[in-house]
DNA sequence: CTTCAAATTATACATTTGTTTTAATGTTGA
DNA sequence: TCAACATTAAAACAAATGTATAATTTGAAG
């Protein structure tokens, strides 16, 4: 019925942000049950166990991320022939920040928890991996696009980089000095812009001493800026 | 005696890495002394308890960092009259690097140790937080006077990207596509020059849009290249 | 109103946890 | 040798935890 809906989501709701404060080990049914104020047995009950319920949270928070930069990254494909780099970065940060920081009521918590589990145990990491690992390859697909003189390898750890950075910017959200002072529309803009910038010439960043290394031949440091590489390679990214 | 100290060094050692894999809450005293080969009791009667020990973790492993970038902030402050922001970075990232990973047995734990530190609760945060605050806010003086045109608020949440930057390639080591492949003195002098390539480079990174905000005048993107203010020798920072 | 399955509650239970204690044994320097 | 420190073993304990169960309530269909 209806009602058990809302009983799963208010769960949904308490356990993301205790989860997301204390992690996996650290929280307890009962606080969350507290929290949410209903009964212990519920959650047995509605999601069989702490880590199924675990895996409910992940779920439910992820969809609307992934919905978002798997909708962003189509739209670049069928604008713009050759995309930049920025397009590319703003595609996947843009939904992530939006997403995580949409419902005001959720956001701090929110925010926590998609911080957290990205540090936690093998078992749990896996686990996120595989539930971003399709979005996050298409991501990669497109930015190696837009820089093909890098290698995969350097590509794939400065991707990394970019949510990792992305996270601690969320999480440090309101901190005096942070890049998001507060969860208000223009200071989302402009964290957004900040990130991509930062990230976009992150990105071009070449090591001068080991630029020699097997996989690739150019240093971006040697070529005239600009940061948009014009690209004709075409490989469409199949659906 | 001399032996008391083998005990408290194993113990720590157990600790390091089971905190490390399993967090604050998900680590038990009992696996810890079973790593370590020695009595449950031992940890109350050399730390007083499990807080303590997590402390006494933390206090082993930053002690060496912390050094190691003072003593590299020093060199620069005597040698060069304008750092260039390479220079900063790397003197802010190769001891912690070098500290993490220099003893082979413990580099896993210990890296993922400070990874997680990093994401733990307030009260987690906050210790560790203490026990770097002088040290980074020396830090962060030095980029801003490699830095002068950018704000405060925008060095301050970019420096501790480049923390989190530095963690996420230590936490990565090893696993496939990652920054750093093995614990290797080669492998690890590529990782830095690397990592302050992409620093250094997402440093200057300013927004566009927002470019007009009241603490900034200039944006390094109207600037002609070249990252690098003025710098003439990349003299090795030795230990 | 009755019925009945879904939803919710209160309670119980077995385990694990951090911590402490007691007793015995080992080690080391004076 | 003496004495202080270090280590081990075993046990105990209260508190907290995830889970399971039986009882109760709810709400809508018949």
């Amino acid at each position: 019925m209806g009602n058990a809906d809302v009983t799963k989501q208010r769960i949904l709701d308490a356990a993301e942000s205790m989860f997301g404060t204390h992690g996996f080990d650290g929280t307890t049914l009962r606080s969350i049950v507290k929290e949410a104020g209903v009964n212990l047995a519920l959650v047995s009950y509605h999601f069989g166990s702490k880590e199924e319920l675990f895996q409910a949270v992940v779920a439910r928070m992820a969809q609307p991320i992934i919905e978002g930069q798997l909708a962003a990254l189509k739209q670049i494909e069928v604008t713009e022939e050759s995309p930049s780099v920025e397009a590319v970065l703003h595609a996947y940060i843009r939904p992530g920040i939006d997403s995580l920081l949409s419902d005001d009521r959720l956001a701090s918590g929110r925010a926590k928890f998609f911080a957290r589990y990205y540090m936690e145990p093998l078992s749990v990491q896996e686990f996120v991996d595989r539930v971003f690992a399709a979005c996050d390859a298409r991501f990669l697909d497109m930015l190696q696009r837009a820089l093909p003189e890098q290698s995969r390898m350097q590509l794939s750890w400065k991707a990394e980089t970019v949510v990792s950075v992305m996270v601690l910017a969320i999480t440090q959200m309101g901190r005096p000095n942070s890049l998001i002072r507060s969860n208000s529309k223009t200071d989302r803009e402009r964290a957004i812009s900040e990130l991509v910038a930062f990230a976009a010439y992150g990105m071009q960043g070449v090591s001068q001493k080991h630029a020699s290394d097997s996989e690739k031949r150019h240093s971006t440091l040697e070529r005239p800026f600009p940061l948009t590489v014009p690209l004709f390679s075409e490989q469409p990214i199949d659906s």
